[in-house]
DNA sequence: CGCGGGTTTCCTGATT
DNA sequence: GAATCAGGAAACCCGC
């Protein structure tokens, strides 16, 4: 991939964020002990081991979510790699870039350092989770929300997914933001604002890509049906089969009850959506049900998901021991033997 | 290429 | 009546 240049910072407020599809890109070395880079992929790595082009992107996200004219930065403080930026102090971001920019980039780096610090005990799977989380959590307070109706969401989803077989256009990747009605089926909204950056997954987002790297891609993509049974009702405009680009192959590792194990262990995002029960039994229960199926789905970009069908995955755990049954309480569930990863001691942190 | 694991999708019926 | 639960069946993708 290409390094993203000052020039991106400029004009990448003007792209959209969420674009889907495109994960697979292939990644320039990392420094020893740094995660494996990929779009936007400052995010898998601790600030620490970010190199410029990181920097660069980290910047560009939140010159674009702060909506400042990136023209009165100062190009020598953009080219610093990441010990160089750690060192900073906050006055000295301040000084550098601004009094609305610079505390709001120290405060970032500060979550993203301690974020990977929680990071390395709780394993690669909880980062991809996180990610997921801040995306469904930005994507809450998206300032079109409001604007979007609920039957014109379905519309577009639908439409998005026809978009993927033709050739590729940026502006046609937009992940919408998710309908309201995702989130009517608890009480509070106002609690999963609460998210400062405003970062996208980089399962979904792949800023620096060119359509050459897209078209490339395309077409070494087999032809693949969509998972699952096939609905019953073939889509009205042209059929899935044809399309080179609906895959939804789960990303490896990424199992069903670890993402939901995964929010759970996150309470400070994943407010309203999950909670638990009972903490040291492994008894929780979904606040938002559709939310969380939609999150799944975003995973496996699989605009579809419904919790019915979330339910149906989770009802298969039963027979292998990873859930028990909770009998009588809708919307609960208990984490098996063949669970892990959620008990206090294994994760070390008293959540 | 076949197989098994892990879903995804659809469905019917029961329960809340 | 709607939402959810339960679980069978079929289909699919992926890794081995």
């Amino acid at each position: 991939m290409s390094s993203p240049c000052l020039s991106s910072v400029l004009t990448h407020a003007n792209l959209t964020v969420y674009q889907t599809g495109l994960m697979d890109m292939p990644q320039p070395s990392t420094p020893p002990g740094c995660s494996r880079t990929s779009a936007a992929s400052y995010r898998l790595s601790s600030p620490p081991c970010w190199s410029e082009d990181q920097v660069l992107e980290w910047l560009s996200d939140h010159v674009e979510s702060s909506r400042l004219d990136a023209s009165t930065l100062s190009l020598s403080l953009c080219a610093v790699d990441g010990p160089t930026l750690c060192q900073m102090k906050a006055e000295e971001m301040v000084a550098g870039f601004g009094p609305q920019l610079g505390p709001q980039l120290h405060q970032s780096l500060q979550d993203l350092r301690s974020r990977h610090e929680v990071q390395s005990l709780s394993g690669p799977e909880l980062n991809e989770t996180c990610q997921l989380l801040d995306t469904f959590l930005d994507n809450l307070s998206f300032p079109l929300l409001s604007t979007i109706r609920i039957g014109a969401v379905e519309e577009s989803v639908s439409r998005r997914d026809f978009d993927l077989q033709d050739d590729y256009d940026l502006p046609s990747m937009t992940l919408e933001p998710l309908a309201p009605e995702y989130l009517s089926d608890g009480d509070d909204r106002s609690s999963f604002n609460d998210s400062g950056s405003n970062e996208s997954d980089p399962e979904l987002s792949c800023q620096f890509i060119s359509k050459l790297q897209i078209k490339v891609e395309q077409e070494q993509t087999p032809v693949k049906r969509p998972r699952g049974r096939p609905p019953k009702v073939i889509q009205q405009r042209g059929s899935i089969f044809s399309s080179p680009k609906k895959t939804k192959h789960a990303p490896r590792g990424t199992h069903l009850w670890e993402f939901i194990r995964d929010i759970l262990i996150h309470p400070e995002k994943n407010q309203g959506l999950m909670k638990w029960e009972d903490r040291h039994e492994g008894v929780f229960k979904f606040l938002k049900s559709e939310a969380v199926a939609q999150m799944w789905g975003q995973k496996k970009r699989n605009s579809s998901m419904t919790y019915e069908k979330l339910s149906r995955a989770m009802r298969y755990y039963y027979k292998r021991d990873i859930l028990e049954r909770v009998d009588g309480r809708r919307l609960v569930y208990k984490f098996g033997k063949n669970s892990s990863g959620w008990k206090i001691e294994e994760i070390g942190l008293h959540l």
